[in-house]
DNA sequence: CCATTTTTTTAGGCGTGTCTAATTTTTTTA
DNA sequence: TAAAAAAATTAGACACGCCTAAAAAAATGG
């Protein structure tokens, strides 16, 4: 009798950060990603990421061509999807079933989402009854990888005088989402958009029934918002 | 103004396994550890030992004397038990809110109680309504180290004749867990002791309602049992 | 109590994931 | 298009947590 070997390739913390991050990058420039990228999204020195894209090129995780770049593989955006999965579900356990601050969990879930256990994470799913979208809006890929691309626009774009819906938050930093929380602002927040300033693309915001608010472009820009 | 600086020292996850390993190890012989028995107890060879334990003697989470041994600090002791109670909040999570089977959450634990938020525990622990014993029956310490000491006897010693209850299994395989699956033995079983063959220590047991049962030493040892 | 066995330590090495310094390659721009 | 600037790579190092081989220390036992 022939038994078939099976190889579960195990990665570390550190090569699944890798991978979410990469993921992050193409699909945020569509291009592949250069090595000084990486180094600046985990704060580490350029040579560091060399030495890693090497090693994940060689489990084919990626593909790298010498000072040009990296592009993940399928078999890396599988996993890098799957990762993703990981931190979504645990960000929404963590809010909806413990009850943390959105602006508590990113860190918590950065570690969780390391723990090796298909079987816990769709538990936790199905416990939490499928949810689609996690605490900040980002959407849950489903068990197949299947992620829904919301058609939010960012605030910063948005034209004044138009009412919008906040759906999502493209950052999930802390302070961001303290400063937030300070503004009453949260998903389903609706907001009247009064004013923009043209020397800084600042906003003046009308949020919910509550009085207006000015808020620097760089927070326009991470605010996910659909018209209302 | 003078700022204290808060040194949160945060250990690694083979640091922690080895206070974990240390602790059992001290309560069950009650002696000064010696190397090669954590060596075993990893299944890694003695060096790698010595050279964790003299790293460990320097952050005065023990004391190590050269060829003599390890025991814990009060510190140490101290972690080694916030450790414990996170493997046991965690399991206690998994079989009683995700339904997993007490055969599968040992290993699943073994990951996350490295997940370093105290944060986190203690609102799991709220959220399972603060449980006293994990699911095979170990006490869970509270958030001050305090554990509840079972005066619970292990099978093998009860005598013939007698009726116990089953509280709690001392050993966390998964195996002997699937076995006791297959035995219908769980925490809360009566058992009533009908014999013991003085050739090999193995008991003839009444399960329940069920029929009776031949287990051997091994087993019975592992069975933790009060009179009933 | 001395020789043999067992346990432990020392010495040196290795893969991972990071670093700095120096060099090379690519891009920009004058 | 050639020089300068920027980006990336190579070279060499280090802490971590493990290894094997050899030496030393402790325990055993005749
Ligand atoms: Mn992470
Ligand atoms: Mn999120
Ligand atoms: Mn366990
Ligand atoms: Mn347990």
């Amino acid at each position: 009798m022939k038994l078939s070997l099976i190889f579960v390739e195990v990665l570390s913390a550190a090569e699944e950060n890798y991978l979410k991050a990469i993921l992050k990058l193409e699909l945020e420039h569509k291009v592949s990603v250069p090595t000084g990228a990486l180094a600046h999204a985990f704060g580490i020195q350029a040579p560091s990421v060399t030495d890693m894209v090497k090693k994940l090129a060689l489990k084919k995780l990626l593909k790298y061509e010498k000072s040009k770049g990296v592009r993940l593989t399928d078999k890396g955006k599988k996993l890098a999807i799957a990762i993703i999965r990981k931190h979504r579900i645990w960000e929404t356990f963590l809010v909806q079933t413990l009850e943390f601050g959105w602006e508590e969990v990113h860190e918590l879930a950065e570690q969780l989402e390391h723990v090796h256990s298909e079987k816990l994470i769709d538990k936790l799913e199905a416990f939490l009854g499928f949810p689609r979208f996690d605490p900040h809006g980002d959407p849950i890929p489903d068990k197949k990888g299947t992620i829904v691309s919301a058609k939010a626009i960012v605030l910063g774009a948005a034209k004044v005088g138009g009412n919008y819906k906040v759906i999502g938050i493209s950052d999930d930093s802390t302070e961001l989402l303290h400063y937030l929380n300070k503004l009453h602002v949260k998903l389903g927040t609706k907001l009247l958009l009064q004013s923009r300033e043209a020397f800084d693309g600042s906003l003046v915001i009308k949020i919910g029934s509550r009085g207006t608010e000015s808020i620097s472009a760089i927070v326009a820009n991470s605010l996910l918002v659909v018209e209302d």
